[in-house]
DNA sequence: ATTTCCGTAGGTCAATTGTCCTAGAACCAC
DNA sequence: GTGGTTCTAGGACAATTGACCTACGGAAAT
């Protein structure tokens, strides 16, 4: 096998791990057998475990972005593709019911553990606010596009705490539907200062 | 000093940095040099880990509880009493933005620790959903009280996730405010059915 | 004054943590 | 084949973890 390809495994089965039992919780040897690899090759790949972390963020961020471009390509309004961000909450529900939102878990985390990699995992928030920003300023609100985006973050980070301590599926679609009532009246809004 | 006031310590160096430094992060040795005691002596106070964490909880219930009959017995309408839950985002913002809700980001451990705490936990935002229930009730909000209810603990949670995530008081603030406005929309909807 | 007992200190215990080293296997270039 | 680089396995390392035990101290009761 590879280095790489190696590499790769580890970061996947870190980024796995880190989500379900969360980064602290998350040992070497966890890792180790999830990959099926000896506990001292991992110092060959990754001499720290601050290492693996960055390098999980980075797949993160990497993928998030693979995402939101792909939506950003696609054909459809502005508003499908707020739509396509909403309905992530519906998509993930089992994992996000089980484990929370992999981005907000995290921070909250690395904010407890004052971790270096705080600012890092923030990025991966920033990802989603500037790709929601511009969607609501091509919604013509580019006045206050930034604050929308935050509230549709905020919308997002809430239903994914709650699911997770409730349990509760139905929750999240009411939440969702809300969410679609609550994006209509600001296209509703937008058009009328139009 | 008495056993009584020991545990009392511990228990309260336990609440205190397990909202800090989360659960699995906070050791043993951690809360004793907190509380100026050896190590070993816990065993006398509490035989497990777990002992401690159903002891914070417990005392996390009760000083929701006697916060929330405050607000209860306090003059003021029900809608007063909602703003009340509101402000807590800004009363405690400093520590929000440093280490999110204390019962979110409990929860969301306990949940990736697939901790038998875990449905402990919840029961803390129970408290909370049950209260604002009632208070939508008194609203006139009988039917879908429940639901707004939940709607209100959804909107504290995340705005708690993203300020820790991004520090932004301003953002709480402005979200408190939108909350405010949505509380106003949900009275003026509750008098029209009237 | 003696006994009893609650609370504490300090230490031990195996297990696990992240980190690190070294010997050898696998592979490619020549 | 021979030599050299790349990758791996297995273990050692000190430190720390949660858990546990025992012996001392001091207060209260008799």
């Amino acid at each position: 096998m590879s280095a790489e390809n190696t590499r790769e495994q580890i970061v996947q089965a870190a980024d796995r791990l880190f989500y379900e039992c969360g980064f602290e919780a998350t040992s070497f040897a966890h890792i180790a057998s999830a990959v099926g690899l000896s506990r001292g090759n991992f110092y060959y790949h990754f001499k720290t475990k601050d290492e693996i972390l960055d390098a999980v963020i980075a797949l993160r961020m990497a993928n998030t972005q693979v995402m939101l471009d792909a939506w950003e390509t696609e054909d459809g309004t502005p508003a499908d593709r707020i739509r396509s961000f909403f309905n992530i909450l519906i998509m993930n529900r089992a994992k996000i019911m089980a484990y929370g939102c992999p981005v907000g878990t995290l921070c909250n985390e690395l904010a407890k553990l004052d971790h270096a990699a705080q600012a890092d995992a923030a990025k991966l928030f920033m990802l989603f606010r500037n790709w929601l920003t511009r969607q609501f300023a091509a919604l013509g609100r580019g006045a206050d596009a930034d604050s929308l985006s935050m509230h549709v973050l905020m919308r997002s980070q809430g239903v994914a705490s709650l699911a997770t301590a409730f349990r509760d599926e139905n929750f999240i679609r009411r939440e969702v539907a809300d969410m679609n009532v609550w994006l209509e009246a600001q296209i509703a809004g937008s058009a009328r200062a139009a």
